[in-house]
RNA sequence: CGGGGUGUAGCGUAGCCCGGUUAUCGCGCCUGGUUUGGGACCAGGAGGUCGCAGGUUCGAAUCCUGCCACCCCGACCA
Protein backbone atom coordinates (compact mmCIF):
# COMPACT_ATOMS: atom_id res chain seq x y z
CA UNK A 1 0.00 0.00 0.00
CA UNK A 2 1.32 3.87 -0.83
CA UNK A 3 3.13 5.41 1.82
CA UNK A 4 3.80 8.06 -0.32
CA UNK A 5 0.71 9.41 -1.23
CA UNK A 6 -0.03 12.91 -2.46
CA UNK A 7 -2.56 15.27 -2.22
CA UNK A 8 -4.51 14.63 -5.49
CA UNK A 9 -7.94 13.24 -5.74
CA UNK A 10 -6.74 10.65 -7.92
CA UNK A 11 -4.47 9.25 -4.77
CA UNK A 12 -7.29 9.90 -2.65
CA UNK A 13 -9.12 7.44 -4.78
CA UNK A 14 -6.62 4.58 -3.13
CA UNK A 15 -8.34 5.64 0.23
CA UNK A 16 -11.38 5.47 -1.03
CA UNK A 17 -10.93 2.42 -2.57
CA UNK A 18 -9.71 0.99 0.95
CA UNK A 19 -11.96 2.22 3.34
CA UNK A 20 -14.73 3.80 2.11
CA UNK A 21 -16.11 3.02 -1.19
CA UNK A 22 -15.30 0.14 -4.32
CA UNK A 23 -15.95 1.59 -7.55
CA UNK A 24 -16.19 -1.20 -10.10
CA UNK A 25 -18.94 -2.50 -11.07
CA UNK A 26 -20.14 -5.88 -13.11
CA UNK A 27 -17.51 -6.37 -16.04
CA UNK A 28 -17.92 -4.77 -19.20
CA UNK A 29 -21.33 -3.43 -17.99
CA UNK A 30 -20.55 0.06 -19.99
CA UNK A 31 -21.85 1.62 -16.62
CA UNK A 32 -18.65 3.68 -15.23
CA UNK A 33 -18.18 6.37 -12.14
CA UNK A 34 -21.16 4.65 -10.04
CA UNK A 35 -19.90 3.66 -7.00
CA UNK A 36 -20.65 0.92 -4.09
CA UNK A 37 -20.44 2.98 -0.43
CA UNK A 38 -19.09 0.28 1.98
CA UNK A 39 -20.64 -0.01 5.55
CA UNK A 40 -18.06 1.87 7.09
CA UNK A 41 -18.30 4.71 4.89
CA UNK A 42 -22.45 4.37 4.67
CA UNK A 43 -22.30 4.96 8.66
CA UNK A 44 -20.53 8.05 7.75
CA UNK A 45 -22.96 9.70 5.17
CA UNK A 46 -25.56 8.21 7.82
CA UNK A 47 -23.90 10.93 10.77
CA UNK A 48 -24.25 13.58 7.88
CA UNK A 49 -27.96 12.50 7.07
CA UNK A 50 -28.93 12.66 10.75
CA UNK A 51 -27.38 15.94 11.46
CA UNK A 52 -28.66 17.44 8.48
CA UNK A 53 -31.89 16.43 8.79
CA UNK A 54 -32.33 17.73 12.07
CA UNK A 55 -31.18 21.11 11.21
CA UNK A 56 -34.02 21.56 8.18
CA UNK A 57 -36.32 20.08 10.47
CA UNK A 58 -35.54 23.29 13.04
CA UNK A 59 -36.05 25.49 10.48
CA UNK A 60 -39.25 24.17 9.77
CA UNK A 61 -38.90 21.98 6.55
CA UNK A 62 -40.51 18.31 6.34
CA UNK A 63 -39.35 15.11 4.27
CA UNK A 64 -41.14 14.25 1.37
CA UNK A 65 -40.40 11.54 -1.38
CA UNK A 66 -41.24 11.90 -5.45
CA UNK A 67 -40.63 9.61 -8.36
CA UNK A 68 -37.40 8.98 -9.89
CA UNK A 69 -39.20 9.44 -13.73
CA UNK A 70 -39.23 12.02 -14.87
CA UNK A 71 -41.69 12.12 -18.52
CA UNK A 72 -39.77 14.11 -20.65
CA UNK A 73 -42.80 16.54 -21.37
CA UNK A 74 -42.47 17.49 -17.54
CA UNK A 75 -38.71 17.43 -17.81
CA UNK A 76 -38.55 20.46 -20.62
CA UNK A 77 -40.94 22.52 -19.42
CA UNK A 78 -38.60 25.12 -17.63
CA UNK A 79 -36.48 24.85 -20.74
CA UNK A 80 -33.01 26.66 -18.86
CA UNK A 81 -33.13 23.70 -16.56
CA UNK A 82 -33.67 21.45 -19.31
CA UNK A 83 -31.34 22.40 -21.43
CA UNK A 84 -28.92 22.48 -18.96
CA UNK A 85 -29.06 18.87 -18.19
CA UNK A 86 -30.01 17.30 -21.22
CA UNK A 87 -26.64 16.22 -21.89
CA UNK A 88 -26.36 14.43 -19.01
CA UNK A 89 -29.85 12.58 -18.63
CA UNK A 90 -29.87 8.66 -18.62
CA UNK A 91 -33.36 7.29 -20.64
CA UNK A 92 -35.35 4.81 -20.05
CA UNK A 93 -37.33 3.98 -23.51
CA UNK A 94 -38.44 0.47 -22.90
CA UNK A 95 -40.24 -1.46 -19.85
CA UNK A 96 -39.66 -5.19 -21.04
CA UNK A 97 -37.08 -7.46 -21.70
CA UNK A 98 -37.50 -10.68 -23.62
CA UNK A 99 -35.86 -13.99 -24.78
CA UNK A 100 -32.93 -13.87 -27.66
CA UNK A 101 -33.73 -16.33 -30.00
CA UNK A 102 -30.62 -16.29 -31.61
CA UNK A 103 -28.50 -16.42 -28.26
CA UNK A 104 -29.91 -18.99 -25.61
CA UNK A 105 -30.21 -18.16 -22.32
CA UNK A 106 -29.26 -14.25 -23.35
CA UNK A 107 -31.87 -11.61 -22.82
CA UNK A 108 -32.75 -8.29 -25.21
CA UNK A 109 -34.87 -5.34 -25.22
CA UNK A 110 -38.43 -6.38 -26.31
CA UNK A 111 -38.91 -3.47 -29.52
CA UNK A 112 -42.59 -4.31 -28.91
CA UNK A 113 -42.83 -2.73 -25.17
CA UNK A 114 -41.08 0.61 -26.77
CA UNK A 115 -42.81 3.49 -24.04
CA UNK A 116 -44.80 5.77 -25.50
CA UNK A 117 -42.92 8.74 -23.82
CA UNK A 118 -40.05 8.16 -22.47
CA UNK A 119 -38.88 8.81 -18.70
CA UNK A 120 -35.85 10.91 -17.90
CA UNK A 121 -34.03 9.35 -14.86
CA UNK A 122 -34.06 12.55 -12.79
CA UNK A 123 -30.89 14.25 -12.83
CA UNK A 124 -32.82 16.75 -9.72
CA UNK A 125 -36.21 16.88 -9.33
CA UNK A 126 -36.96 20.23 -9.66
CA UNK A 127 -39.74 19.26 -12.88
CA UNK A 128 -41.61 16.82 -10.63
CA UNK A 129 -41.79 18.43 -7.42
CA UNK A 130 -43.00 21.83 -8.81
CA UNK A 131 -45.51 19.90 -11.47
CA UNK A 132 -46.83 18.44 -7.61
CA UNK A 133 -46.85 21.52 -6.13
CA UNK A 134 -49.18 23.03 -9.10
CA UNK A 135 -51.83 21.16 -7.47
CA UNK A 136 -50.86 21.71 -3.87
CA UNK A 137 -50.96 25.48 -3.97
CA UNK A 138 -54.09 27.60 -4.34
CA UNK A 139 -53.80 30.21 -2.12
CA UNK A 140 -51.13 32.30 0.38
CA UNK A 141 -52.54 29.85 3.25
CA UNK A 142 -50.99 27.00 1.48
CA UNK A 143 -47.19 29.15 1.63
CA UNK A 144 -44.44 28.56 2.30
CA UNK A 145 -43.79 25.08 1.23
CA UNK A 146 -41.11 24.00 2.88
CA UNK A 147 -39.93 20.39 1.38
CA UNK A 148 -37.55 18.07 1.53
CA UNK A 149 -35.73 14.70 -0.19
CA UNK A 150 -33.73 12.64 0.33
CA UNK A 151 -32.74 10.58 -2.81
CA UNK A 152 -30.70 9.36 -5.65
CA UNK A 153 -30.23 11.25 -8.64
CA UNK A 154 -28.51 10.26 -12.09
CA UNK A 155 -26.49 12.81 -13.98
CA UNK A 156 -24.62 11.12 -17.01
CA UNK A 157 -21.49 13.18 -16.90
CA UNK A 158 -18.60 12.08 -19.57
CA UNK A 159 -16.17 12.13 -17.26
CA UNK A 160 -16.47 11.05 -13.23
CA UNK A 161 -14.75 11.50 -10.63
CA UNK A 162 -14.80 9.30 -7.56
CA UNK A 163 -16.94 10.53 -4.82
CA UNK A 164 -16.74 13.91 -6.49
CA UNK A 165 -18.27 13.32 -9.57
CA UNK A 166 -20.29 10.03 -10.00
CA UNK A 167 -22.97 9.07 -12.15
CA UNK A 168 -25.19 7.81 -9.91
CA UNK A 169 -25.07 10.15 -6.03
CA UNK A 170 -27.00 10.09 -3.17
CA UNK A 171 -27.57 13.45 -1.88
CA UNK A 172 -30.75 15.95 -0.23
CA UNK A 173 -32.85 18.42 -2.54
CA UNK A 174 -34.91 20.94 -0.52
CA UNK A 175 -37.90 22.59 -2.95
CA UNK A 176 -39.57 25.65 -1.35
CA UNK A 177 -42.10 27.82 -2.53
CA UNK A 178 -42.81 31.31 -1.12
CA UNK A 179 -45.51 34.33 -1.25
CA UNK A 180 -43.31 36.99 -2.09
CA UNK A 181 -39.80 37.41 -3.45
CA UNK A 182 -37.62 38.67 -0.12
CA UNK A 183 -39.44 35.39 1.82
CA UNK A 184 -37.82 33.33 -0.73
CA UNK A 185 -34.69 35.20 -0.85
CA UNK A 186 -34.54 34.72 2.24
CA UNK A 187 -35.28 30.92 2.95
CA UNK A 188 -32.01 30.47 0.29
CA UNK A 189 -29.76 32.37 2.18
CA UNK A 190 -31.10 30.72 5.28
CA UNK A 191 -30.07 27.22 3.76
CA UNK A 192 -27.12 28.44 2.54
CA UNK A 193 -26.13 29.34 6.52
CA UNK A 194 -27.67 25.49 7.62
CA UNK A 195 -25.01 24.32 5.14
CA UNK A 196 -22.23 26.51 5.98
CA UNK A 197 -22.85 25.82 10.09
CA UNK A 198 -22.89 21.93 9.43
CA UNK A 199 -20.09 21.87 7.09
CA UNK A 200 -18.23 23.92 9.24
CA UNK A 201 -19.01 23.10 12.92
CA UNK A 202 -20.03 18.87 11.88
CA UNK A 203 -17.43 18.16 9.24
CA UNK A 204 -14.41 20.66 10.07
CA UNK A 205 -14.16 21.51 7.10
CA UNK A 206 -14.29 25.79 6.29
CA UNK A 207 -15.45 27.36 3.68
CA UNK A 208 -16.63 30.79 1.92
CA UNK A 209 -20.01 31.86 1.69
CA UNK A 210 -20.70 33.59 -1.73
CA UNK A 211 -22.76 34.04 -4.94
CA UNK A 212 -21.84 31.98 -8.34
CA UNK A 213 -21.53 34.46 -11.24
CA UNK A 214 -23.47 34.31 -13.83
CA UNK A 215 -21.88 31.43 -15.57
CA UNK A 216 -21.75 29.32 -12.84
CA UNK A 217 -25.16 29.82 -11.47
CA UNK A 218 -27.48 26.93 -11.45
CA UNK A 219 -29.55 26.47 -14.81
CA UNK A 220 -32.91 27.68 -14.04
CA UNK A 221 -31.79 30.17 -11.34
CA UNK A 222 -31.97 33.49 -10.75
CA UNK A 223 -29.20 33.44 -8.23
CA UNK A 224 -27.39 30.77 -7.04
CA UNK A 225 -25.36 31.03 -3.16
CA UNK A 226 -22.74 28.78 -2.43
CA UNK A 227 -20.07 27.45 0.39
CA UNK A 228 -17.04 26.71 -1.47
CA UNK A 229 -14.42 24.90 0.30
CA UNK A 230 -10.50 24.27 -0.19
CA UNK A 231 -8.89 20.90 -0.75
CA UNK A 232 -5.13 20.29 0.35
CA UNK A 233 -4.03 20.17 -3.07
CA UNK A 234 -5.05 23.35 -3.63
CA UNK A 235 -7.85 23.31 -5.25
CA UNK A 236 -11.35 24.13 -4.82
CA UNK A 237 -14.69 22.26 -4.15
CA UNK A 238 -18.52 23.21 -4.19
CA UNK A 239 -19.65 21.63 -0.77
CA UNK A 240 -23.24 23.14 -1.33
CA UNK A 241 -25.64 25.40 -3.21
CA UNK A 242 -28.83 27.03 -2.55
CA UNK A 243 -30.23 28.41 -5.27
CA UNK A 244 -33.16 31.33 -5.44
CA UNK A 245 -35.34 30.41 -8.63
CA UNK A 246 -37.73 32.95 -8.42
CA UNK A 247 -41.22 32.52 -10.47
CA UNK A 248 -38.81 30.47 -13.25
CA UNK A 249 -40.54 26.67 -12.22
CA UNK A 250 -43.74 28.39 -10.53
CA UNK A 251 -44.19 30.10 -14.19
CA UNK A 252 -43.36 26.99 -16.32
CA UNK A 253 -45.16 24.46 -14.34
CA UNK A 254 -48.08 27.16 -13.40
CA UNK A 255 -48.31 27.11 -10.01
CA UNK A 256 -50.36 30.34 -8.62
CA UNK A 257 -51.73 31.11 -5.51
CA UNK A 258 -54.60 33.46 -4.39
CA UNK A 259 -52.68 36.31 -2.30
CA UNK A 260 -54.83 37.78 0.70
CA UNK A 261 -55.68 40.48 -1.53
CA UNK A 262 -57.42 38.05 -3.57
CA UNK A 263 -54.71 38.49 -6.85
CA UNK A 264 -53.54 34.96 -8.52
CA UNK A 265 -49.98 35.51 -8.51
CA UNK A 266 -46.92 33.00 -9.03
CA UNK A 267 -44.96 31.88 -6.32
CA UNK A 268 -41.53 32.23 -5.94
CA UNK A 269 -39.03 29.37 -5.66
CA UNK A 270 -35.95 28.33 -3.77
CA UNK A 271 -33.96 24.24 -4.37
CA UNK A 272 -30.94 23.89 -2.33
CA UNK A 273 -28.60 20.20 -2.14
CA UNK A 274 -25.48 18.48 -0.52
CA UNK A 275 -24.26 15.37 -1.80
CA UNK A 276 -21.88 12.17 -0.87
CA UNK A 277 -19.94 14.72 -2.95
CA UNK A 278 -19.28 16.32 0.83
CA UNK A 279 -17.38 12.75 1.90
CA UNK A 280 -15.11 13.57 -0.44
CA UNK A 281 -14.33 16.81 0.64
CA UNK A 282 -13.96 15.57 4.18
CA UNK A 283 -11.12 12.93 2.98
CA UNK A 284 -9.44 16.11 0.93
CA UNK A 285 -9.64 18.23 3.65
CA UNK A 286 -8.46 16.17 6.81
CA UNK A 287 -6.54 12.81 5.35
CA UNK A 288 -3.00 12.13 5.62
CA UNK A 289 -0.24 10.00 4.63
CA UNK A 290 -1.48 7.31 7.25
CA UNK A 291 -4.76 7.33 5.59
CA UNK A 292 -8.22 8.91 7.01
CA UNK A 293 -9.14 11.46 9.81
CA UNK A 294 -12.23 11.42 10.65
CA UNK A 295 -13.24 14.41 12.93
CA UNK A 296 -15.02 13.26 15.86
CA UNK A 297 -18.00 14.41 15.10
CA UNK A 298 -18.42 12.28 12.11
CA UNK A 299 -16.60 9.47 12.89
CA UNK A 300 -18.83 6.21 13.11
CA UNK A 301 -16.25 4.70 16.00
CA UNK A 302 -15.04 7.64 18.26
CA UNK A 303 -12.53 5.42 20.35
CA UNK A 304 -10.93 2.36 19.87
CA UNK A 305 -9.26 0.68 22.51
CA UNK A 306 -7.07 -2.20 21.67
CA UNK A 307 -6.03 -4.63 24.65
CA UNK A 308 -2.44 -5.58 24.76
CA UNK A 309 -2.03 -8.97 26.55
CA UNK A 310 -0.23 -12.43 26.92
CA UNK A 311 -2.51 -14.58 29.54
CA UNK A 312 -5.85 -15.00 29.70
CA UNK A 313 -5.69 -13.76 33.17
CA UNK A 314 -4.24 -10.28 32.04
CA UNK A 315 -7.20 -10.29 29.49
CA UNK A 316 -9.43 -10.72 32.06
CA UNK A 317 -8.34 -7.64 33.95
CA UNK A 318 -8.33 -5.59 30.82
CA UNK A 319 -11.51 -6.54 29.54
CA UNK A 320 -12.43 -5.49 33.38
CA UNK A 321 -11.34 -2.11 33.07
CA UNK A 322 -12.37 -1.40 29.57
CA UNK A 323 -15.98 -2.44 30.23
CA UNK A 324 -16.23 0.24 33.14
CA UNK A 325 -14.53 2.56 31.05
CA UNK A 326 -16.67 1.86 27.99
CA UNK A 327 -19.97 2.04 30.53
CA UNK A 328 -18.87 5.77 31.27
CA UNK A 329 -17.65 6.99 27.68
CA UNK A 330 -21.05 6.06 26.61
CA UNK A 331 -23.14 7.96 29.40
CA UNK A 332 -21.42 10.67 27.78
CA UNK A 333 -22.71 9.76 24.35
CA UNK A 334 -19.49 8.41 23.42
CA UNK A 335 -19.05 5.58 20.69
CA UNK A 336 -17.01 3.25 21.54
CA UNK A 337 -15.39 -0.02 19.98
CA UNK A 338 -13.32 -2.85 22.15
CA UNK A 339 -11.03 -4.68 19.01
CA UNK A 340 -11.19 -7.85 21.15
CA UNK A 341 -9.42 -9.48 17.94
CA UNK A 342 -7.24 -12.28 19.20
CA UNK A 343 -5.86 -13.22 15.42
CA UNK A 344 -3.83 -9.25 15.24
CA UNK A 345 -1.00 -8.02 16.80
CA UNK A 346 -1.51 -4.92 18.39
CA UNK A 347 0.78 -2.95 16.22
CA UNK A 348 -1.24 -4.10 13.17
CA UNK A 349 -4.25 -2.63 14.96
CA UNK A 350 -3.17 0.60 15.45
CA UNK A 351 -2.20 1.20 11.93
CA UNK A 352 -5.65 -0.29 10.68
CA UNK A 353 -7.94 2.17 12.94
CA UNK A 354 -5.37 4.97 11.54
CA UNK A 355 -6.56 4.36 8.39
CA UNK A 356 -9.74 4.03 9.05
CA UNK A 357 -9.17 7.40 10.81
CA UNK A 358 -10.39 6.60 14.41
CA UNK A 359 -10.05 9.88 16.37
CA UNK A 360 -9.05 8.47 19.54
CA UNK A 361 -7.37 5.14 20.36
CA UNK A 362 -6.58 3.85 23.86
CA UNK A 363 -4.29 1.03 24.88
CA UNK A 364 -4.29 -1.03 27.58
CA UNK A 365 -1.89 -3.63 28.39
CA UNK A 366 -0.21 -5.20 31.86
CA UNK A 367 2.15 -1.77 32.73
CA UNK A 368 -1.43 0.26 32.43
CA UNK A 369 -3.09 -2.72 34.94
CA UNK A 370 -0.32 -1.92 37.04
CA UNK A 371 0.00 1.78 37.17
CA UNK A 372 -3.69 2.60 36.74
CA UNK A 373 -3.29 4.17 33.54
CA UNK A 374 -4.20 4.03 29.96
CA UNK A 375 -2.23 5.37 26.78
CA UNK A 376 -4.44 7.61 24.42
CA UNK A 377 -3.77 8.39 20.93
CA UNK A 378 -4.82 11.03 18.75
CA UNK A 379 -5.35 10.34 15.13
CA UNK A 380 -5.19 13.92 14.26
CA UNK A 381 -1.62 15.17 14.98
CA UNK A 382 -0.46 11.40 15.99
CA UNK A 383 0.37 12.17 19.26
CA UNK A 384 0.56 9.68 22.28
CA UNK A 385 0.34 10.28 26.31
CA UNK A 386 -0.54 8.38 29.18
CA UNK A 387 -3.75 9.29 31.31
CA UNK A 388 -4.27 8.20 34.59
CA UNK A 389 -7.43 5.92 34.34
CA UNK A 390 -9.61 7.81 36.91
CA UNK A 391 -11.35 10.26 35.39
CA UNK A 392 -10.16 8.72 32.06
CA UNK A 393 -14.02 9.07 30.20
CA UNK A 394 -14.53 12.87 30.96
CA UNK A 395 -11.10 13.31 29.37
CA UNK A 396 -11.40 11.85 26.48
CA UNK A 397 -14.60 13.08 25.98
CA UNK A 398 -13.22 16.46 26.03
CA UNK A 399 -10.05 14.98 23.93
CA UNK A 400 -12.83 14.67 21.06
CA UNK A 401 -14.20 17.94 21.42
CA UNK A 402 -10.93 19.63 21.18
CA UNK A 403 -10.21 17.53 18.17
CA UNK A 404 -12.90 18.29 16.11
CA UNK A 405 -11.88 21.77 17.03
CA UNK A 406 -8.54 21.68 16.35
CA UNK A 407 -9.27 19.92 12.97
CA UNK A 408 -11.07 23.17 12.13
CA UNK A 409 -8.30 25.07 12.96
CA UNK A 410 -5.61 23.59 10.86
CA UNK A 411 -8.35 23.55 7.86
CA UNK A 412 -9.20 26.95 8.42
CA UNK A 413 -5.20 28.17 9.19
CA UNK A 414 -4.28 26.17 5.55
CA UNK A 415 -7.64 27.75 3.53
CA UNK A 416 -6.75 31.43 5.05
CA UNK A 417 -3.00 30.91 4.03
CA UNK A 418 -4.11 30.05 0.47
CA UNK A 419 -6.01 33.19 0.06
CA UNK A 420 -4.38 35.49 -2.01
CA UNK A 421 -4.56 39.03 -2.64
CA UNK A 422 -3.31 39.86 -6.68
CA UNK A 423 -3.16 42.79 -8.92
CA UNK A 424 -2.18 41.64 -12.05
CA UNK A 425 -2.97 39.49 -14.59
CA UNK A 426 0.94 37.78 -14.18
CA UNK A 427 0.87 37.58 -10.53
CA UNK A 428 -2.73 35.59 -10.81
CA UNK A 429 -1.03 32.98 -13.05
CA UNK A 430 2.40 33.11 -10.79
CA UNK A 431 -0.04 32.50 -7.76
CA UNK A 432 -2.06 29.61 -9.45
CA UNK A 433 0.97 27.88 -10.91
CA UNK A 434 3.04 27.65 -7.92
CA UNK A 435 1.02 28.36 -4.47
CA UNK A 436 -2.66 27.50 -6.00
CA UNK A 437 -5.52 28.18 -3.77
CA UNK A 438 -8.07 31.16 -3.84
CA UNK A 439 -6.89 34.05 -5.69
CA UNK A 440 -8.66 37.09 -4.34
CA UNK A 441 -8.17 39.65 -7.53
CA UNK A 442 -10.46 42.26 -8.93
CA UNK A 443 -12.89 41.75 -11.95
CA UNK A 444 -15.11 43.69 -14.40
CA UNK A 445 -18.11 41.60 -14.07
CA UNK A 446 -18.60 40.57 -17.64
CA UNK A 447 -18.81 36.99 -18.76
CA UNK A 448 -16.36 37.41 -21.40
CA UNK A 449 -13.76 38.09 -19.19
CA UNK A 450 -14.35 35.25 -16.81
CA UNK A 451 -14.68 33.05 -19.68
CA UNK A 452 -10.92 34.37 -21.12
CA UNK A 453 -9.59 33.89 -17.91
CA UNK A 454 -10.97 30.49 -18.07
CA UNK A 455 -9.63 29.50 -21.64
CA UNK A 456 -6.32 31.05 -20.78
CA UNK A 457 -6.00 29.38 -17.39
CA UNK A 458 -8.58 26.87 -15.75
CA UNK A 459 -9.19 29.20 -12.90
CA UNK A 460 -13.16 29.78 -12.81
CA UNK A 461 -14.63 32.21 -10.47
CA UNK A 462 -15.77 30.09 -7.54
CA UNK A 463 -17.96 32.67 -5.90
CA UNK A 464 -18.37 36.09 -5.16
CA UNK A 465 -17.92 35.96 -1.12
CA UNK A 466 -20.61 37.70 0.61
CA UNK A 467 -18.39 39.51 2.79
CA UNK A 468 -16.21 40.98 0.33
CA UNK A 469 -15.25 44.54 0.64
CA UNK A 470 -16.82 46.93 -1.77
CA UNK A 471 -13.35 48.72 -2.95
CA UNK A 472 -12.88 50.59 -6.69
CA UNK A 473 -10.42 48.53 -8.62
CA UNK A 474 -9.24 47.17 -12.07
CA UNK A 475 -9.86 44.20 -13.49
CA UNK A 476 -6.67 42.28 -13.76
CA UNK A 477 -7.92 41.24 -17.07
CA UNK A 478 -9.34 43.49 -19.01
CA UNK A 479 -8.75 46.56 -16.81
CA UNK A 480 -12.17 47.62 -16.78
CA UNK A 481 -13.74 49.16 -13.80
CA UNK A 482 -14.34 46.59 -10.54
CA UNK A 483 -16.27 47.03 -7.08
CA UNK A 484 -14.72 44.72 -5.44
CA UNK A 485 -12.44 41.38 -5.30
CA UNK A 486 -13.70 37.88 -6.32
CA UNK A 487 -12.28 34.44 -5.69
CA UNK A 488 -10.73 32.24 -8.54
CA UNK A 489 -9.65 29.32 -8.25
CA UNK A 490 -8.76 25.84 -10.21
CA UNK A 491 -11.63 23.40 -9.36
CA UNK A 492 -12.58 20.20 -9.31
C1' C B 1 -16.03 12.07 -29.23
C1' G B 2 -10.32 13.51 -29.93
C1' G B 3 -4.98 12.50 -27.69
C1' G B 4 -2.15 9.17 -24.59
C1' G B 5 -1.91 4.78 -21.57
C1' U B 6 -3.39 0.16 -19.32
C1' G B 7 -5.73 -4.84 -19.07
C1' U B 8 -1.72 -11.33 -16.21
C1' A B 9 -4.99 -14.89 -8.97
C1' G B 10 -9.03 -10.90 -4.24
C1' C B 11 -5.22 -6.50 -4.67
C1' G B 12 -0.54 -4.69 -6.69
C1' U B 13 2.74 -6.55 -10.43
C1' A B 14 7.28 -9.21 -13.66
C1' G B 15 7.44 -11.34 -18.34
C1' C B 16 5.75 -8.69 -24.13
C1' C B 17 10.19 -5.01 -27.83
C1' C B 18 13.39 -10.23 -29.40
C1' G B 19 7.27 -16.34 -29.60
C1' G B 20 9.82 -21.98 -26.89
C1' U B 21 9.77 -26.47 -20.34
C1' U B 22 5.30 -26.21 -15.12
C1' A B 23 3.50 -17.78 -16.28
C1' U B 24 7.15 -14.13 -11.91
C1' C B 25 7.19 -11.76 -7.35
C1' G B 26 4.87 -9.21 -3.14
C1' C B 27 0.39 -8.45 -0.21
C1' G B 28 -3.89 -11.02 1.17
C1' C B 29 -6.20 -16.07 2.01
C1' C B 30 -5.95 -21.48 4.29
C1' U B 31 -3.20 -25.22 7.78
C1' G B 32 0.39 -26.06 11.82
C1' G B 33 3.74 -23.99 15.29
C1' U B 34 6.20 -19.95 17.74
C1' U B 35 4.67 -14.73 18.60
C1' U B 36 1.78 -10.10 20.41
C1' G B 37 3.43 -2.10 23.94
C1' G B 38 3.69 0.33 16.19
C1' G B 39 1.85 -3.32 10.17
C1' A B 40 5.42 -10.73 13.58
C1' C B 41 8.23 -15.15 12.00
C1' C B 42 9.02 -20.17 10.12
C1' A B 43 7.16 -24.30 7.34
C1' G B 44 3.51 -26.11 4.17
C1' G B 45 -0.85 -25.11 0.93
C1' A B 46 -4.95 -23.27 -2.19
C1' G B 47 -5.94 -19.79 -5.85
C1' G B 48 -5.03 -18.18 -13.27
C1' U B 49 -10.67 -18.27 -19.41
C1' C B 50 -2.78 -13.95 -19.25
C1' G B 51 -9.74 -8.51 -21.12
C1' C B 52 -12.76 -10.94 -25.49
C1' A B 53 -12.84 -12.89 -30.56
C1' G B 54 -10.30 -14.18 -34.79
C1' G B 55 -5.61 -14.78 -37.46
C1' U B 56 -0.13 -16.07 -38.24
C1' U B 57 2.84 -20.29 -36.35
C1' C B 58 5.00 -26.91 -35.03
C1' G B 59 4.19 -23.61 -30.74
C1' A B 60 1.14 -17.14 -28.68
C1' A B 61 0.65 -13.68 -22.28
C1' U B 62 4.35 -12.28 -26.17
C1' C B 63 3.35 -11.02 -33.25
C1' C B 64 -1.13 -9.21 -36.48
C1' U B 65 -6.50 -7.64 -36.98
C1' G B 66 -11.06 -6.36 -34.78
C1' C B 67 -13.78 -5.51 -30.45
C1' C B 68 -14.60 -4.47 -25.08
C1' A B 69 -13.46 -2.28 -20.50
C1' C B 70 -10.81 0.94 -17.39
C1' C B 71 -7.36 5.17 -16.21
C1' C B 72 -5.15 10.05 -17.38
C1' C B 73 -5.45 14.68 -20.48
C1' G B 74 -9.11 17.54 -23.31
C1' A B 75 -14.14 18.65 -24.71
C1' C B 76 -18.29 18.52 -20.87
C1' C B 77 -19.84 19.49 -15.84
C1' A B 78 -25.25 22.88 -9.99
Amino acid sequence: MSKNLTKRAEDYSKWYNELVVKADLAENSGVRGCMVIKPYGYAIWEKMQAELDRMFKETGHSNAYFPLFVPKSMFEAEEKNAEGFAKECAIVTHYRLKNDETRPGKLMVDPNAKLEEELIVRPTSEAIIWSTYKNWVQSYRDLPLLINQWANVVRWEMRTRLFLRTAEFLWQEGHTAHATKAEAIEESEKMMQVYADFVENFMAIPVIKGLKTESERFAGAEETYCIEALMQDGKALQAGTSHFLGQNFAKAFDVKFASKEGKLEHVWGTSWGVSTRLMGALVMTHSDDNGLVLPPNLAPIQVVIVPIFKTEEQFEAIKALVDSLTTSLKQLSVTVKFDTRDTLSPGFKFNEWELKGVPVRIAIGPKDLENGTFEVARRDNLTKEVIPSEGAAAYISELLAKIQNDLFGKALSFRNEHITEVNSFEEFKEVLENKTGFISAHWDGTPETEEKIKDLTKATIRCIPLDRKLEEGTCIFSGGKSVGRVLFAKAY
